[in-house]
DNA sequence: AGCACGCCGACT
DNA sequence: GTCGGCGTGCTC
């Protein structure tokens, strides 16, 4: 035996905040084709034992024999998909994340856990000999049990475990049928060939019109290489059904179709279209899914059995044998950009991947973000645009209703209240916008101006009346309503301003005799569904819908001709730069909801600044004019996408010590930077409300003209906060591409 | 992030 | 006397 100062080590990215590798003895273990990337191993890490992924090896280690330890378990064959592999590689350092945490994040729980990917096999249950002829008595103690084996004996061949919990059935209840010997089960195969061309569609495709046939015909044109195309088309002009046609021509060649939606747009409408239109299985990812269910869908899709899969911003770690598209509808939603951990964008991890596995992307919005549009304007990106809707109306202008000086009604000018009658008496239905839920957005002492603040956060609480409390909207604090002001005693406290729980009392007062539907997210927790409100709606009897965005998104809403928008002046003059795009995002989303079918609609939008240019030019032109001249005014200030931002945010519940390690890292990199102005620094500056549960936020802004340019000092930065004594007491994160300055 | 160790307050 | 609060430090 020979001594060995550096010994032979496979290097293990580990489910661990540290951004480093940690090397271990291979053991006994030995893989058939060496130590690929990409291969889980169970090692022991500090005192517990922990599912890693091999990231290279075997290298020489710079620690001794007697600081390492060995693998304790290989729990893979196969390396885990490669293309997958690169994905989270390729996140981890675009984010400058732990690459360990990273490949957790992207992983299903189960493979997480240690679990095998062995997918592609099923139990399937069928009769014994004994369970044909049972004696029909044998089972009247368990009605459950006789139920699922009458329902077995339907199925001479069989029916796989899902397909009997499908129908209600417990596994207990199986297994005790198994027990007593009258089931059986043995490991099936799924079918793993797609069915072959010809076979796809349930039903057929719908007649394209021009612009949509114009918009394919350009995807066709480069279907095997990498192809970014914007969408831009406006509400109602027949988008998804270029996406169905798109993910067809790909199905047909055996290609897989990645499909991403908005949080809020996966549907059971949505996925019902998608459904109807194939008759392949649609894989959707969405968390209603069991860990089975989704180590399935997984296995689907790394494996090639599944060609269309649809799902929300973690759908674009979905791993894929055989990539045909990537479509990530609604493209400018905010949901695709996570909030917290690993900040990632799946929208730009889709341009990443798309590039990478040199397959055409799809973005398609009504109101493109600037920075997709951007690259479309530019020449980056193809522009494919439909500007007609399917319906005979153009799309509604937005009608401004000025708020100064008119005495309101439950929040509403008098014309608007004139519009919502006329509109329900002629038997349609109206939507009112309001994008604040509770009752009112504060309690007031009218006596002394005393107002109910949250006791942790820089945050007045919202009143709410059903249930009676103050909720502050950024804890989780609530407090029971008092009955008199708490510094001077007065019992006049008053509501001030209006939310939707305000505005659907406002609104019954106005037309007691009509229903009105509130939706937010208030009112679909307890309601539990959401869906069954808009069935009643989509029946077309006259009524009021009053709600948050959740109305403004998707819904299909045909008996609506009227939207009312209670205040568009939220995003007019914040401090975040990307309010107003945000803002008119939204302002056309909510308009887009007026008149999709049998009649023209009207959209009315109260402001108190009808004078605003910015605000006259969406409703005179839409969001199309605005978003380019929002645009130029990005350029004008080097604002993004004219060029690149990183965002470190500082948190602790000591606001002294927030401070001194922000002042501590913005010098330190201003050191680092010397001056040069390649990569400018801002702050540290008060996070928009410094305190929030009690923590003190702050921020220190990084901005580059290149991207690589940032990226490098984002590196620099993060390895000095990781060696920094102060910043192990403060907790930090640092956001690429940050979407909200909050 | 976990999960220890470690050193001071209120309970059986 | 010990149960447990969360400060500090480490994980190949």
């Amino acid at each position: 035996m020979t001594y060995s100062p550096a010994p032979a080590v496979i290097r293990v990215a580990l489910p661990s905040p540290l951004r480093r590798l940690f090397d271990y003895l291979p053991g006994s273990h030995a893989p058939a084709d060496g130590w690929q990337p990409g291969l889980r191993v169970k090692v022991p890490f500090g005192r517990r034992e922990v599912v890693g992924v091999v990231v290279e090896g075997p290298v020489a280690s710079e620690l001794s024999a007697e600081q390492l330890r060995p693998v304790t378990a290989l729990l893979d064959e196969e390396p885990l998909p490669a293309s997958w592999w690169w994905l989270c590689r390729f996140t981890a350092r675009y984010y400058q994340h732990s690459l360990g945490d990273t490949l957790h994040h992207a992983m299903p729980a189960l493979l997480r856990q240690g679990r095998p990917l062995a997918g592609r096999t099923q139990e399937q249950w069928q009769l014994t000999a004994a369970g044909r002829n049972v004696a029909p008595e044998t089972l009247k103690r368990a009605p459950r049990q006789a139920e699922l084996l009458a329902m077995l004996s339907q199925h001479p061949h069989g029916l796989v475990t899902q397909a009997i919990s499908a129908q209600g059935f417990q596994r207990d209840a199986l297994r005790a049928l198994q027990h007593k010997g009258l089931i059986t089960a043995h490991t099936i195969t799924l079918a793993a060939p797609p069915p072959a061309a010809g076979s796809l569609l349930a039903n057929p495709a719908l007649p394209l019109h021009q612009e949509q046939a114009t918009a394919l015909a350009a995807l066709h044109e480069k279907l095997d290489d990498y192809h970014p195309c914007l969408l831009e088309g406006v509400t109602g002009s027949g988008k998804t059904e270029v996406y169905l046609q798109l993910i067809e021509a790909m199905a047909s060649k055996g290609r897989q179709s990645l499909v991403l939606v908005p949080e809020i747009g996966l549907t059971p409408q949505t996925l019902a279209r998608f459904r109807q239109r194939f008759s392949i299985p649609v894989v959707a990812l969405h968390s209603g899914l069991t860990d089975p269910e989704r180590l399935d869908a997984w296995e689907a899709a790394a494996s090639g059995r599944a060609l269309i899969i649809i799902g929300t911003r973690s759908a674009i770690f979905t791993p894929l044998a055989n990539p045909g598209v990537i479509i990530v509808d609604e493209e400018h939603d905010g949901s695709y950009k996570q909030q917290d951990g690993l900040r990632y964008h799946a929208r730009d991890l889709a341009v990443a991947r798309a590039h990478h596995h040199r397959i055409p992307l799809l973005l398609g919005s009504a109101t493109p973000s600037l920075e997709s549009l951007h690259q479309a304007l530019n020449g980056h990106y193809r522009h494919l645009r439909l500007t007609q809707r399917a319906s005979r109306f153009p799309p509604a202008k937005l009608e401004l209703v000025d708020l100064r000086h008119r005495h309101r009604q439950g929040g509403l000018a008098p014309s608007v209240i004139k519009a919502l009658s006329a509109t329900l008496d002629a038997g349609h239905q109206a939507l009112v916008f309001i994008n604040r839920r509770g009752f009112a957005p504060t309690l007031a002492c009218h006596a002394c101006g005393w107002m109910a603040e949250c006791h942790q956060c820089d945050a007045k609480m919202t009143l709410h009346r059903q249930p009676p409390l103050l909720a502050c909207h950024h804890c989780d604090s609530r407090r029971a309503l008092p009955d008199a002001c708490p510094e001077c005693g007065s019992g006049d406290l008053r509501a001030l301003g209006a939310g939707t729980e305000r505005t659907e009392e406002s609104l019954l007062g106005l037309f007691p005799k009509l229903p009105v539907y509130r939706i937010d997210r208030d009112s679909t927790r307890r309601r539990d569904s959401l869906e069954q409100t808009l069935r009643e709606v989509q029946r077309g009897e006259p009524c009021l819908l009053v709600g948050t965005q959740m109305l403004a998104k998707g819904h299909h809403l045909p008996h609506v001709t009227l939207v009312v928008v209670l205040n568009a002046d939220g995003g007019l003059y914040a401090a975040d730069f990307r309010a107003l795009e945000h803002s008119a995002q939204l302002l056309e989303q909510v308009a887009g909801r007026a008149g999709r079918a049998a009649h023209p609609g009207r959209v009315l939008v109260q402001t108190l600044h009808p004078d605003d240019p910015n605000l006259g030019l969406l409703a005179e032109h839409g969001y199309h004019a605005l978003s380019r001249q929002l645009l130029e005014e990005r350029r004008t200030a080097r604002l993004p996408p004219f060029c690149f931002m990183a965002l470190l945010r500082i948190e602790s519940p000591q606001e002294e010590a927030a401070q001194a390690l922000a002042t501590q890292a913005a010098g330190a990199l201003r050191g680092w930077l010397a001056g040069g102005d390649s990569v400018r620094c801002l702050g540290p500056v008060p996070a928009p409300m410094e305190r929030r549960q009690n923590r003190y936020h702050l921020h220190v802004m990084l901005s580059a003209d290149k991207r690589s340019q940032l990226h490098r000092a984002c590196s620099w930065l993060v390895q000095w906060l990781e060696s920094s004594r102060e910043a192990r007491k403060v907790r930090w994160s640092l956001d690429i591409d940050p979407q909200t300055l909050s």
